[in-house]
DNA sequence: TAGGCTGCGATTTTT
DNA sequence: TCGCAGCCTA
């Protein structure tokens, strides 16, 4: 391991200079491939080792579990013995949960209290909404939309409607203050209000600002293109008095505006902070500059407040090719083919390349074919753990125990397994509840409820209730983990899921999915270390899991050798040798709705990203027809194509200029070629 | 309760 | 047009 100092001088002039700057807002404008990782984690160890800053005074926050737990091994390797204990290296959702855990009293909340991922807010929704009237799916997304939206911007219910321009907004002010009043009822919060929270906490308690404020001294943020109003405001408040901060941001690299993103925060922080030192990282250490001088060429197209121009000397590299096919198949054939090929001519592994494109429906036809040469893929995306129904329901069970409040939870899985209890009875149930101001959990323990229900069913709500006692007791005797694994035996979820499910190898991996989030829930909260503080285990341990850490660590493990298939928004921060970019056409990228919107800035730098992945080769594929919408459309050639160095490019089939009968040999070439290299 | 039918939608998605 | 989700039927 390498001192500090030997790692600041192995940093280039730039870098070296962000490192060092501590005593006031700085900006590093961060190209793709810059080493910016290197420069925040390298930072963090000097603030520590160099200027004696505790490293309890300093948060790093990123957007993703990922990033943060690979910062976070980065930095600690850097920091010997404890002087990295206490560090927070999180993103800004675990940031601001943990403050709201510290304040809890002040922000109306009790301990225990449950975190609503999307699909709980959305289910609360629906109930309320549907109060009025039966409504459909795709308003009470727009509403949830909405109020995400206003959460974002640190607008409460009360101005929500001064601030609602439509009638769907008037509609969504209303469905709002019904909403926060239901979250508070049971004791939980969404996503949106881990930033929210603390961020208006902060506005109308000057007295915990201060306490915070004294707690953190030095702010690191990663992709700071990336965030949004409330987390500005969250870094803003907590870093105005002592200005020492450090942003990490790529205004090229904004590809997530359309979530809230706000790229306009950076030209924000000069205005806020007019002694901003803004340092720019120029030079790139992933790509050759033919591929360089490419993406630069391209993003040249949007407008820019900080000009930034990447280099290499990795050599100027192939050039960049640019196959025209026939059609959608016949490109997804090319590209199997081509990968084939070249790992075999580079003897490269299937890891080194990478397909992107704009959407995940283009990655059928590819699975296809990459299926039918026996290439080993890896599919980003796809259906999460999170959304199984059997995750679903044992997160319930875990809400439910800590958090009685919970009626979302309860009504989840009061009669999962079967304990008939029907809808009759808890509609009864919630009336009395409602009447007498209490959760369903406590209401089943009232003995006014032989007024409203019969015997039988109180006993079932009772036993129910009972079953879930036992368990809460034995979390307080501190035997939290043998007592849920118990509860899962002891109502033979096991049995439930072979009833259901339509085969039993199905019911075996949804069973087997349950243990694995119970063991995922008991490493967690083994993992006692400092960021854990003096809060309790199991609640931590669980928010945890609602916010999808840990989780993702197993989705790297199988990691293997395996060609990658990624949209290109997956593929920010990743990069490969060997980099396919499919469907450069009109309407797909840039995409149709960016064009009616106007919007093409976010896809030229959805361009730029894909581009900037590539390290040795890129090659760009496009077809002349596709079929969309039942027909067959006739496409165009993406204008970003016009827009790169066309003496880089190195055409196949160009519309243009070659005739079919020409175009039909090239297609099949690459077997051609792949069968004359086995021999 | 599984499988069949109908109707709808079709960019990107983390926490 | 095609894939799917959600609903209905045997």
């Amino acid at each position: 391991m390498s001192s500090i100092r030997e790692r600041i001088a192995g940093l280039n002039p730039r870098q070296q200079e962000a490192v060092r700057f501590i005593d006031g807002p700085c900006l590093v404008l961060a190209g793709a491939g810059s080493g910016k990782t290197s420069v925040i984690t390298t930072k963090i160890a000097y603030l520590v080792l160099e200027c004696g800053m505790s490293a309890r005074r300093i948060a790093a926050v990123t957007f993703t579990n990922k990033a943060a737990r690979e910062m976070k091994e980065r930095v600690q390797s850097m920091l010997p013995g404890k002087s990295g204990h206490g560090l927070t290296v999180s993103t800004f959702h675990t940031l601001g949960l943990n403050i709201i855990r510290a304040e809890l009293k002040t922000l109306g909340l009790r301990p225990g209290f449950s975190l609503f991922d999307p699909e709980d807010a959305k289910a609360l929704l629906r109930d309320l909404m549907n109060k009025d009237a039966q409504v459909d799916a795709d308003q009470i997304n727009k509403v949830q939309g909405i109020i995400s939206q206003w959460k974002n911007d640190l607008v409460l219910p009360g101005q929500a409607l001064s601030h609602a321009e439509t009638e769907d907004d008037a509609y969504a002010a209303r469905v709002y203050e019904h909403y926060v009043r239901h979250l508070k009822a049971y004791n939980a919060v969404d996503f949106d209000d881990l930033i929210m929270l603390p961020a208006t906490l902060f506005e109308r308690h000057p007295e915990v600002l201060a306490k915070w404020r004294r707690r953190i001294h030095y702010m690191l943020v990663d992709e700071y293109q990336d965030t949004n109003s409330s987390q500005y405001q969250l870094v803003r408040m907590l870093m105005a008095e002592r200005e020492t901060f450090t942003v990490v941001g790529d205004d090229d690299q904004s590809i997530y505006a359309w979530r809230g993103a706000r790229p306009e925060n950076l030209v924000q922080l000069g205005e806020d902070f007019p002694r901003l030192n803004v340092i720019k990282l120029e030079q790139n250490y992933r790509s050759t500059s033919i591929i360089l001088n490419a993406a630069n060429t391209l993003i040249a197209n949007n407008p820019h407040v900080y000009e930034k121009a990447l280099w290499s000397d990795k050599g100027r590299g192939d050039s960049i090719r640019v196959i025209v096919n026939r059609n959608e198949e016949a490109e997804a054939e090319r590209v199997a083919s081509e990968i084939l090929t070249r790992r075999i001519k580079e003897s490269a592994q299937w890891r080194d390349f990478a397909v992107l494109y704009r959407g995940n429906f283009q990655a059928r036809i590819l699975e296809l074919k990459l299926q039918h040469y026996q290439i080993p893929y890896k599919l980003s995306g796809g259906t999460s753990f999170f959304s199984r129904n059997e995750i679903k329901d044992a997160m319930a069970y875990l809400r439910l125990l800590i958090n009685p409040a919970d009626d979302n939870a309860f009504l989840r899985i009061v009669n999962v397994p079967r304990r008939e209890i029907g809808p009759t009875t808890l509609e009864k149930l919630a009336n009395y509840a409602s009447g007498r101001g209490v959760s369903l959990f406590d209401a089943c323990h009232e003995m006014g409820l032989q007024e409203v229900l019969a015997e039988r069913a109180i006993d079932r709500l009772g036993r129910f209730a009972h079953f879930i006692d036992r368990v809460r007791k034995r979390m307080d005797q501190n035997e939290a983990m043998p007592g849920i694994r118990q509860m899962f035996l002891e109502m033979d979820y096991e049995a439930w899921l072979f009833q259901n499910a339509s085969s039993p190898v199905v019911a075996e991996k949804r069973m087997a999915n349950v243990w694995t989030l119970l063991d995922q829930l008991e490493k967690s909260m083994a993992r006692e270390d400092e960021e854990a503080d003096e809060t309790d285990d199991v609640e931590a341990a669980i928010s945890r899991l609602v916010l999808r850490d840990i989780l993702d660590q197993q989705a790297q493990e199988d990691d293997t050798d395996k060609v990658q298939l990624l949209t290109m928004h997956a593929s920010k921060g990743l990069e490969f040798p060997h980099v396919y970019v499919m469907g450069l056409e009109e309407d797909l990228l840039p995409h149709r709705n960016a064009i009616d919107a106007g919007d093409i800035e976010e896809e030229r730098r959805l361009a730029y990203v894909g581009i900037t992945r590539a390290r040795q080769t890129l090659t760009l594929t496009l077809a002349r027809q596709r079929k969309a919408y039942g027909e067959m459309l006739n496409c165009t050639p993406s204008r970003f194509l016009d827009e790169l160095p066309q003496e880089d490019l190195d055409w196949e089939g160009r519309p243009d200029k070659e005739d079919p009968e020409k175009k039909r040999e090239r297609g099949t070439s690459a077997i051609a070629g792949l069968r004359s290299l086995l021999g």
